[in-house]
DNA sequence: ACAATCATGTTGATCGGTCAACAATAAAGT
DNA sequence: ACTTTATTGTTGACCGATCAACATGATTGT
């Protein structure tokens, strides 16, 4: 009796009172799985580029200009991802990065013509994705959620809860 | 002019209108990040799990019995990862893989004496974490998170929405 | 002026996650 | 019966993310 037919039965019952299925934190890490995972085959297709390629490109499009202690500040992203990112990018001939006269430390980001060809191309694709992802939500609905994901962002930050 | 003092005045100049900051999977892989951190140190201090072995040892230990393709159907992970996951656990001895004697391909997993008792050990301390995590928000916020995510997850798995 | 400190960006090591190929076995179709 | 197809779990290759160490250069304090 304990072939696999008996396998869904098993499984149905695992499923069913999961203490990791009431954790906010699994549900969210698989959503943000298959998110990611389109994003990149998204921005692939329509770009050549990987998601963290993506968002220096749009992070410098939108800004116009700026560094890459900025970029890794404002995003929370490593520093060192993006330094490898921005070096690619540079590589293929989509960002230029100049040296600061003043500090010699700082590297200045633009993008090069064919970065802005290639950012003004990727932008609509990735709009388009996120109304798409937004199609079955309310404003009230993005509202409340980008408050959760705040608190959250709040509460992952704090350290002191174990005592 | 252009020195480090105009630093802060160019980020906060690219930090209000962004694009990617309007995006809800930026701003949710970014939350997923913290969390990730900060999930990943609670469990290696309280049971010397990463989490992936964790949920491994959680999902076992609430099914009492499983095998490798049921957590991977369930939950999502690759099963590539579980294999993995699932043989270090085996050789640290927290989970005991007994073969299927009909079907000689599964293998059935439980938690061993040893399992248990960190499944009991770790458990109470991912619950005070899912707590803390909680405490800011109200039941309707969550009921409301939990209700975006699974539209989100619906949405991430279409493929036809660029035509 | 000089020492100590801090910021910037690069690099190496490592790890977790994803994907594809694969061997072994079982199930289904004819 | 036999061929084809599907499932289970393992493995290798690869990529992205994280962390720490580092070189360089600027800033601060005395």
């Amino acid at each position: 009796m304990n072939t696999a037919l008996t396998r869904s039965v098993e499984a149905d019952a695992l499923q069913e009172d999961l203490p990791l299925h009431q954790y906010l934190t699994f549900r969210l890490s698989r959503v943000q799985a298959k998110l990611n995972a389109q994003g990149a085959r998204v921005l692939m297709d329509a770009a050549g580029l990987t998601l963290a390629q993506w968002r220096v490109v749009a992070l410098v499009g939108a800004a116009g200009k700026t560094r890459l202690s900025d970029l890794a500040r404002i995003t929370a992203l490593d520093k060192g991802l993006l330094s490898r990112n921005v070096k690619t990018l540079a590589k293929q001939g989509l960002i230029t990065s100049t040296p600061d006269s003043f500090d010699h430390r700082v590297q200045h980001l633009t993008l090069s013509e064919q970065g802005r060809e290639i950012f003004d191309r990727a932008l609509p694709v990735t709009r388009r994705r996120q109304d798409h992802l937004r199609a079955g939500l309310t404003p009230e609905e993005i509202d409340a959620f980008r408050k959760v994901l705040d608190k959250l962002e709040f509460a992952a930050e704090k350290t002191d809860f174990m005592e």
